[in-house]
DNA sequence: AGAATGTGCACATACGAATGCGCTGATGCA
DNA sequence: TGCATCAGCGCATTCGTATGTGCACATTCT
């Protein structure tokens, strides 16, 4: 039982007592606050002292005082959603891979149960991150909240408007899968979308309605099925049962099309030559973990995450210098578009 | 353009100052302190106010002077390891659920390239976070800085000496793998370990041993092989060279599995009538993400999770306990083993 | 009417670091 | 000798909230 708490916990003032020194003194020596001057000698016995104390500066005490904290929050609307989830995973894997080298750390928002849209809000404006990667879909009145406010926020995978949004880019996507399917000589091609109205399921939508017409399919060749995110034995059924059923299916997103793959899988239904499957989003692109992979297109993960970071970043910077002139000149702000779409590259994975 | 920030930010004295009240009232009355007295008139005024300015308290000052953050930390000594590692995306979604209904927070604690132990453990025990979940091996320096601090901290997935850790039951386990093997004719078996010595390495390659002798397996009908993260083509050569090769191999965790798994299918061999293959973690149990699942064993995610979590929690608490009354009394705490193994699991996937 | 109780709130301080400002003593230069 | 300069450091305040203590005033009791 090692019964400590008991002494004193190491602070700047306490070694300042220690040392006979005030505690501003020691704070500007640690901090290395330049424009302070310090006798060489006083530096190194601070800086002893504290090594031998094992002093550690508070970061809550310091982030108050400075209205910053190093820390970038991450929230996702979807609540039923973490981490397990594939999507997710590259979400927060790129951005704990884009945060690593910025030194930043990544707060996890959690969402529990039965809060209301102002809890969330409250908590994530309480001042715990300097900015925020939102990933939700438009409709979300937390992102109009957001939009309203103060903190710096970036959306991730799925454009908000008003707020600065980086994405794959869908029309591109969508136009490279269907060529792709084209080129394999599919003439009748299904497009799975799910239920929710968000913004790049529209765009991919659009995107497939466009390109069919463009390709001249006539009426009842690019079916449109509507799918909740898990795919049902029945809406295969739905596909298949027409006289003349698609012979390809263009998913909104990689986990229906897994979901779709696992169906045809269950019923033997051999992928792609009974019927092809192309996703979006480029998930799971590592053969070791699913051998049985598809077609999709995505952009890099790690360049949607590193382009959100400085976007972020660049927000959080002008918000912060804006504090200290108040006149609220944007010098060298660069405008950025609101919506940045990254460019997308098709993976073809093996079919065995 | 909207230019903000110049505006006094919302805080309870800005309030008081409103109402003609002082900060402390306001500060009692919105965060609910008990018995404290204010006329309900009053009560109203200032939550009318609060409400309408969109007043929400900084976290920041809150737990500076609570003591308290309501977020708790992860950190893996495994620097390149992230989210998208099935392992780690199971771990940090199992926390995500855990931390939930507690309404806390995680935060995902990054170390930049060249951070010194130093810094890493600075970083970590600064106040930001009440405890740690930590993954790392026995052997890491930072575990041991940690164990010596008050930070409650405990460790997950791979135990750490003198630190509360959750684990899954390796011996149990591995012993599962093996009865399974032994029941499907496997006479020899081979075993893959890693490089590194982990305690959980450690326990199942004992448990190999002890069981293969058991069951009186001859010199060299259980070899065991040393492998890296990433399975090389040449290993396998190697295990399938000798005159009589293994029938069955058992891979110290899945993740190794499936490099195997996916080595066999480039060379055309045939899992599991070629070669079996078990594996450890109980990872990516979900059949749609990957169809050509293997055996493996583990412990629920979930219980993990939530079993760390009551753990740490209980250890905040007291730790948070003994700042009221310094005596040190260990009033109701419960003697936790430092090491908690769960039950495992058998998973037997399609292996099509 | 005076004392005892209770109500409703303000005052002061703590938390720990950061920072503008100003004080002291030594030195420089004229 | 007199004044400016500069090094070296302390003082006071700030950030925003929480909490122990105390002081008026109103109410009730005797």
């Amino acid at each position: 039982m090692r019964a400590q708490g008991n002494e004193a916990p190491i602070t700047a003032k306490e070694i300042g007592k220690r040392l006979g020194l005030s505690q501003p003194t020691v704070s500007r020596i640690l901090s290395g606050a330049s424009g302070y001057r310090v006798s060489a000698e006083t530096r190194r016995r601070v800086m002893d002292t504290a090594a031998q104390m094992g002093y550690r500066p508070n970061a809550l005490a310091r982030s108050l005082r400075q209205g910053r904290t190093n820390i970038v929050g991450f929230y996702t609307g979807y609540g039923y959603l973490d981490a397990r989830n594939p999507f997710l995973a590259e979400l927060i894997g790129g951005l704990q891979r884009a945060a690593d080298p910025r030194r930043l750390d990544i707060l996890l928002h959690g969402v529990f149960r039965g809060a209301s849209t102002d809890d969330i809000y409250g908590e994530l404006v309480d001042g715990r991150i300097d900015g925020l990667f939102l990933h939700t879909h438009a409709d979300d009145p937390l992102a109009a909240r957001l939009r309203d406010s103060a903190l710096p926020v970036v959306a991730l995978a799925d454009a908000i408007p008003g707020i600065p949004s980086v994405v794959a880019d869908d029309v591109i996507g969508t136009r490279i899968l269907l060529d792709y399917l084209w080129e394999k000589g599919h003439r009748r091609i299904g497009y799975i979308r799910p239920m929710q109205r968000f913004a790049s399921v529209e765009r991919r939508l659009e995107t497939f309605q466009t390109w069919t017409v463009e390709h001249g399919f006539a009426e009842g060749a690019a079916p449109i099925y509507e799918a909740d995110f898990e795919f049902s034995k029945t809406a295969l059924e739905a596909v298949l049962a027409p006289p003349n059923p698609p012979t390809a299916m263009c998913c909104w997103n990689d986990m229906t099309a897994y979901d779709l793959l696992y169906q045809c899988h269950q019923r033997g239904i051999t992928v792609p030559d009974d019927l092809a499957i192309v996703g979006f989003d480029g998930l799971l692109a590592d053969p070791r973990l699913c051998p049985r992979m598809l077609v999709t297109v995505g952009a890099s993960w790690t360049d949607i995450a590193d382009h959100a970071m400085n976007l972020l970043m660049q927000k959080i910077g002008i918000r912060h210098s804006c504090i200290g002139d108040g006149a609220g000149e944007n010098d060298g702000a660069i405008e950025h578009p609101l919506l940045t779409q990254l460019p997308v590259t098709l993976t073809e994975g093996n079919t065995a």
